[in-house]
DNA sequence: CTTTACTTTGACCACTCTGGTCAACTTAAT
DNA sequence: ATTAAGTTGACCAGAGTGGTCAAAGTAAAG
């Protein structure tokens, strides 16, 4: 990244920068291509080496955009209050969400450095901090004892997670298909809260 | 598809059309390399040609292969007997596990029949029939009436599908990142049929 | 042996796309 | 008018593409 670039608008550095992790993550390191990149940025061939010393400098400057972002957005801003493990769940999953649809390339981004090999060995201990902060995320200050008693501990969390990744899914799909509309994001969380009781009926003590 | 191919043995003409799967579910069509394919496949460039016309009539070919072998290994062997809904989707997961362990190739190609787009129009129809399929061996000749009346059904099955897909996946991670060991197969089936445990627990009348 | 028909090879072709360069041009500031 | 920063796109050598084809290999028949 050379200093020409740092002196852009916040705005015009964000939408290059996901313009290269959108490419990014749909072709990998190789097989993006950094002509792609400057016909979807609306840039020239030239500005692009104008702005960084070659390819590779732009994926890691990318890397550590993603990477910084996302911790700043989603990291700091959730906090460990005691609750059960299907709320703590909920508040993770729905955070999550709100973060993909508000920036969805740098979240498919991140998913990329997560899985990808390669350059991003630098990264791999602020992945492997990341992976610690979803555990701890998932388990601290939770409150286990709502679980009933005569089911296995283990196999209930494995469930719960099972079940918010399959909904997610589901719905991201459903909106990818539909087209997001915003009647139908009211029914979409009515029909979350109701997942998440019926949740609570199956994995929960009786009250 | 040209005479010579057809004359060959029917592993050789196994091992090239699974070769080119291969190729072409981790590249798709357009990216899919046909000297990637007669690389790994160990032939020439031009015998490859010699058994097909060219690119086109290979991935036509590939799939014309992928739907049979499909439909005849999996979908034929599959009974709807009267049981539960768990216990129907566990023969379903298993069923589907046991193939994707025996012809990976094929499996994953024909989960890239599912979603591409292009040329592969023609098969549309029998890709509808397989999603009727998939739905009416999911349901027809289940016991409904097992299910606890205090939740709703339509969540439970979709949570009970979320759960076996979340165990599978979970599972081929740990495969993959492992290999696979043999005695870790036992108790990946003891392990499943705990869940089988839970779930009844979780979602059936009790007894 | 020789001939004939079927297989198989890999060098080769024209073409597209790649990451990267650079002289020329525009814009803004002095 | 001068200088410096910003921006362009034609251009390059190289790699890889789908596809061809003369030549070589193989096996059976006469």
């Amino acid at each position: 990244m050379k200093k020409p670039f740092k002196k852009l608008d916040d705005s015009q550095q964000y939408h290059i920068l996901t313009t290269a992790m959108a490419e990014f993550s749909a072709h990998g390191y190789k097989n993006a291509s950094t002509n792609r990149i400057v016909g979807a940025a609306g840039i020239s061939k030239g500005l692009l080496y104008y702005y960084f010393e070659n390819k590779e400098t732009l994926y890691l400057s990318t890397a550590e955009f993603a990477y910084d972002h996302f911790t700043t957005h989603l990291l700091s801003r959730f906090t460990t209050e005691a609750e059960g493990f299907i709320e703590r769940l909920a508040r993770l999953s729905k955070l999550k969400h709100l973060y993909f649809t508000q920036h969805p390339e740098i979240a498919r981004f991140v998913t990329h450095m997560y899985y990808a090999e390669g350059l991003l060995e630098r990264y791999q201990s602020k992945m492997q901090t990341l992976r610690e902060w979803s555990m701890k995320s998932m388990y601290e200050n939770v409150d286990m004892t709502l679980f009933r008693t005569d089911i296995d501990r283990e196999m209930a969390m494995k469930m719960i997670g099972w079940t918010f990744e399959g909904y997610i899914k589901e719905m991201e799909q459903y909106f990818e298909a539909e087209g997001i509309d915003f009647d139908q994001v009211d029914t979409y969380f009515e029909q979350f809260d109701g997942y998440l009781d019926t949740m609570r009926k199956l994995y929960y003590k009786e009250v």
